[in-house]
DNA sequence: TAGATTGTTAATCGATTAACAATC
DNA sequence: TAGATTGTTAATCGATTAACAATC
């Protein structure tokens, strides 16, 4: 189904265009038009078929693309119609914030543990599920079929276990520490660094001002 | 100091070099070459220079770049010398975790207030501010010098909401729900795609699969 | 069949990298 | 001065857009 190498641009304007198409399917639409759908989300028609041609045809000449059926393929380009085991490291505000936030779920991503190394919060609950220590890490991920680690903690503790993730050979990383990981090839990591994207917000608003 | 019409791509890689030179200061640093830089950030050094001349002369020949003097440029760049006042719309689990991760007010980002439009939260206290109701948002704008409103709210509100901060002429939107918001290009607009995030993470989990 | 719209090739545009003269 | 490294121009690479033949 999926072409080798897809190019990183082309890689992150597909939850875009999944969002779009679900919310197509919600109000109704049965097919659609790339120069329908260029309208609506803003960019050229050319580059929405470009874009699904890296995946294979999809469309139909004369008619254009059946709204569920695009949904469903881009979903599964995705990794949606598989389900994913995460754990959370780090219970601060952002992490909780993200255990309780259940709308993944939806999306086949399920919170299976969340971890800190602080001592006066371990063996606390929330949404249900006990803070455990994070020198635990390991052996969880191991039983539990781990694939996702989302690291919500500061950038000191986010090298370190990162390391730990390494060596349980984790499938993936969600990163929202204020650093970069360094991690083999193997293993993938998709930052969220939230300081950066308020930064850029800051300089847009002062661009255009001297 | 500033070119006009920086491309978007050079902007997004502001705040990490940022990041980078705020590292080499705490580590003692007082000087970088651009191949230095480069091994480290793993980039190459004519990017780097590139990326720095669109803002004007900042190295000097022979011996590089002063890292204090530099990363103290990049912050004005991105405005992190200029005062924000923040309001926050919605205060759900990641709302409340914003307004309590107080990181941002180093680099100039204060809350100055928090909003929700269910009446079962209106009044309750999140680090010392009491909830108030969205539909008192306008003048608390006008009244509190406010220039970013973070949206940390279901889509449906979200489009609401902008529409209010449209018509306070808000300087910036930080957007954590999960729409495009439509605004004039006045208004600057930073989206922070939780969910398109991990599906990223998602793809590449399996990109290799098959 | 005629009209519509895709899939795909070719042309354009912009971003990255390489190279080197300027200069500290 | 000689060495190092920038600032900047030129070459390359990749991504976007335009165009159109294929085809439903």
């Amino acid at each position: 189904m999926q072409d080798k190498n897809i190019s990183q641009v082309v890689i992150s304007r597909l939850p875009r265009y999944f969002r779009y198409l679900g919310d197509l399917k919600d109000e109704g639409f049965e097919r659609i038009s790339s120069g329908e759908l260029s309208k609506r989300m803003n960019v050229t028609a050319s580059q929405i078929r470009q874009d699904f041609n890296h995946f294979g045809g999809f469309g139909q000449q004369g008619y254009g693309y059946n709204v569920n059926y695009l949904y469903e393929e881009i979903g599964k380009i995705l990794g949606l119609d598989k389900r994913h085991n995460l754990i959370i490291v780090g219970a601060g505000n952002l992490g909780q914030a993200l255990a309780n936030y259940m709308n993944f779920e939806k999306r086949g991503f399920f919170v299976k543990g969340i971890f800190d190394c602080n001592s006066e919060i371990i063996g606390k609950k929330v949404r249900g599920m006990t803070i455990m220590d994070t020198k635990d890490l390991a052996p969880f991920i191991k039983e539990n079929n781990i694939d996702i680690a989302v690291l919500t903690l500061p950038k000191q503790g986010a090298v370190e276990i990162a390391k730990t993730l390494v060596s349980c050979n984790i499938s993936g990383i969600w990163n929202f520490a204020h650093c970069d990981l360094e991690v083999p090839d193997s293993i993938n990591v998709e930052n969220v660094h939230l300081s950066d994207s308020l930064m850029k917000l800051s300089f847009k608003i002062h661009e255009n001002e001297n």
